[in-house]
Formats: C-alpha cells, structure tokens, sequence
DNA sequence: CAGCAGTTTGCACGCTGTGAAATAATTGGG
DNA sequence: CCCAATTATTTCACAGCGTGCAAACTGCTG
C-alpha cells in the first residue's frame, strides 16, 4: 500500500499537461500580442486541443490567463490558527496562517513567471483577480469568525452563547474588517513582489507587509 | 450671466433619462430573474432603446449594473489633503478625504437603493465592483504619494530631493500601502452599509470603519 | 478483448460587444 | 420658420465568447 499517491496514471498525467499546455500559450501569446488581440481559437490551436477543449479546461479566456485561485493553507495550520491563543494577537497570527498559504503557490515556476511578466504590461489584470479573490476572502472570513467564537469561549466559558457580548452580526463585520487588511497586506505583498526581480518569495513579502501595516497604524511620533 | 452651469439643455437632459431608464432597467430585471436571465436586448426594450444604444452609454452589461466608479472628491479636498500638517496622521486624514468623496455618491437615492439591493442578493458582484475601483486606487496612490513628496519638503525644505532619504520605490510602495489599506476601509464601510438598512450615510460608515482598523492593529491588551 | 468511464471533438446556438453607414433629433444662425 | 451643422440613435453585419448535446475516442479494468 503506497504511502501517499497512487502512481498518478496516464490520464491524470496528460490532464495535466493539457492544463499547462493551455496556460502557456494563453500567456505567451498574451505576452506577444498583447491579450485583446488574442482569441481561444488562437490559444487551443497552440495548445493542440480544440476550442471546445479550452472550455472543458477553463471556464473563460481570462481565467486560464489568472490561473487558479491562491488556495487557503492547510487544514492542519488552519486548525493551530483558529486554536491560537485567545490573548495573542490575532492579526499577527493571521499573518503567519497566510505566509503559509502562499507558499504552495510556488508550484509551477515557469507558469508562474510568465504570468508576473504578463500582469506587469496589462495592469488591469491585477483588478481581475482581485475578482477571483473573493472566494479567498469568504474562506478567510469564517476562520477568523472561527478563532473569535473560539477566543470567546477560551475567555469565558461558563457563560452561556447566547448571554456573551457577541452579537453575529458585529462579530461578522469584525471578522470581514480582519479579513479586508489581511488581504490588503497580501495585495501589497503581491504587487510588490511582481514589481521586484523575484529574488525574495512572496511568503517573505506578505510579513514584511503585515509588519508595515502595524506601523502605518501607528499616528507617527 | 448664471453663476454655476448654464441651463443644462435639452439633449443633456435627454441624455441623463437615457442613462438613468437603461440603469433602472438593468437592476429592476435583474433582481426579478437574476442578472443571468437578463440579456441586453430585454434591457433596451424595458429602456426604450435600441440594443447598439446600450452600449453606447455603458461598455458592457456589467457595467450599467455596478455602476459609475466612485470619483474623488473635489481638487479643493485634495489639494487641503496633500497640504495637510506633516506632522499629522496621515491615515486619519485619509479617513476625512475619503469620506468627503463619498458623500457625493448619494446622486440617486433609487438607483442606489436598487443596487444595493441586487448585490445582496447576488454576491458576486461585489468582486466585479472591486476590478472597477482600480482607477480609484490609481489616483488615490498618486495623490498620497504627492503628499509624501509634500511632507518631506516641508520637513526638510533645506535638503536636496535626491539627497533625501526617498528611494522613489520605496515611496511609491509606501504609498500603495496607504492605499489598500484605506481601500480596505472603504470595502468593510460599504459592505456593512450594503446589509444594514440605509439608514446611516455611507460617509459615516467610512469613519467608522476606519476608526476600526485602528483598533484592530493595536495588539490587545 | 470487451465493456466502462472519462475525454475530446464537432456542431448548433444564443449572447456580448464593435464598426460603419444610414437615419433622426437638437441646436444655432439667418 | 427653415436651413445647415452637429450629435445622437438606429440598422446591419460581423467576430468572438461560452454552453449543451451527442458522437467518436482513449485509457482503464477485469
């Protein structure tokens, strides 16, 4: 019995190639002609599958162009998040939840350098995936709500739910205030990572920014 | 000779109607059947115009859903903004320039009631809403850095610009970081404003919400 | 090999968005 | 009041996006 993953198979193995495929082109054409001048058909006929294929693959243009959603880390570091100790300081730990996370973007260095460079030309991009962002957000939204209904309970647990001060829907606005300058923190990181030479991971960017917005926040003296 | 605008004529007129009948038109549709279920054509017929005309007031479906982009406030606010104190918070002042813009937003109470109302119901659509806010951060990026610029020569009117210590990026990133981070303001402020009731101005809410994120980064005590 | 499940493809279709030219409406001047 | 210039609207044609469907194909399994 494997320890991890079954061989991957010849299928799985050709789905992927298929993915990149697409994604390459999509992005070295964008990066020639600039994307507007760039139809499926163009991509598919460079990637070797029929238009239609593309769709199986991507349910858009843009979207093969901005690749997959970041992805939130894993269970196990979303658990120690939401475990933190109820004193410490939330945001800062959400800092290290996320440093984490973006460390499996790292996967595909090539894709993934292409994009940067592509990003870089068309700076509307940037606003796209920041579309794409929202089903990051709604995930981080509930695990911060998480770690504060944990907090609450750490605090005072002989109070019943109900009676705490918590009313949900402040709880909920504190969670998505959170959430927002956490993600503001990751922008910042992002954009200024892809303006760099890509010496620095983005891992590394996203603490130097949160660290940033705590002195930001500070009236200066 | 009239004071402010001459009598706004009657194609000006006309053209404000058309604007606001294809506005109407698109929300009204869209929260009856979903925006999906609502193609151009069905919104020019309710709008009483040709489906080419559509798009000569609005790029696309989309944005005659959203919206025009929020719009700064006057030169004058940004002129006192960029002129502010050195010595002063900068965020804080940001709070007062931002919530000035958005008091002008409250052009036209239904069609913002009706808006708000469809993006309660379909989510996504404040994702599409944030691509349009880049030009909004764009400019607010340029003028909080001419107020860096500002800051520094009047802290140190003796020195030399390249003799300072402002690497020009470093400027720029800092900046952008002010940025975000009032964006993210602004996106918690106007999405608490989206579920409550509309009873309190959007302007107020900027307030808050940026009184909030102070709170936030002060490490809990 | 035979059958099954998943993949790719071709085809038809509706919708979005744009360019160009014809048509209609508004404005300003005589 | 009517004409000419200007501007807005419409009609038409067209390229591209994205989806549903059914047929052909390919890897997998026994």
């Amino acid at each position: 019995m494997p320890i991890e993953t079954e061989a991957p198979g010849l299928r799985e193995r050709k789905r992927l190639a298929t993915r990149r495929a697409i994604q390459h082109a999509v992005l070295t054409l964008s990066r020639e002609r600039g994307i507007d001048h760039v139809t499926v058909e163009d991509i598919s006929r460079v990637a070797n599958v029929s238009p239609r294929t593309f769709f199986n693959y991507f349910p858009s243009k843009d979207a093969a162009l901005i690749g997959d959603a970041p992805g939130l880390a894993s269970a196990d570091d979303i658990e120690a998040f939401v475990a933190g100790a109820p004193d410490s300081d939330v945001l800062a730990d959400l800092a290290v939840l996320l440093s984490k996370s973006l460390q499996r973007t790292e996967e595909d260095r090539e894709i993934h350098q292409l994009r940067r460079s592509v990003m870089k030309e068309n700076a509307y991009l940037f606003g796209m995936r920041m579309a794409t962002l929202r089903d990051f957000e709604d995930q981080l939204q509930q695990i911060i709500e998480k770690r504060f209904r944990a907090d609450a309970a750490a605090r005072a647990p002989e109070t019943a739910l109900a009676a705490r001060g918590d009313d949900p829907a402040e709880l909920n606005q504190r969670a998505l205030l959170f959430t927002l300058v956490a993600v503001a923190a990751i922008r910042h990181a992002w954009r200024c990572w892809a303006e760099g030479d890509g010496a620095s991971p983005l891992s590394e960017r996203v603490n130097a920014s949160f660290a940033e917005v705590y002195r930001i926040t500070r009236r200066n003296d």
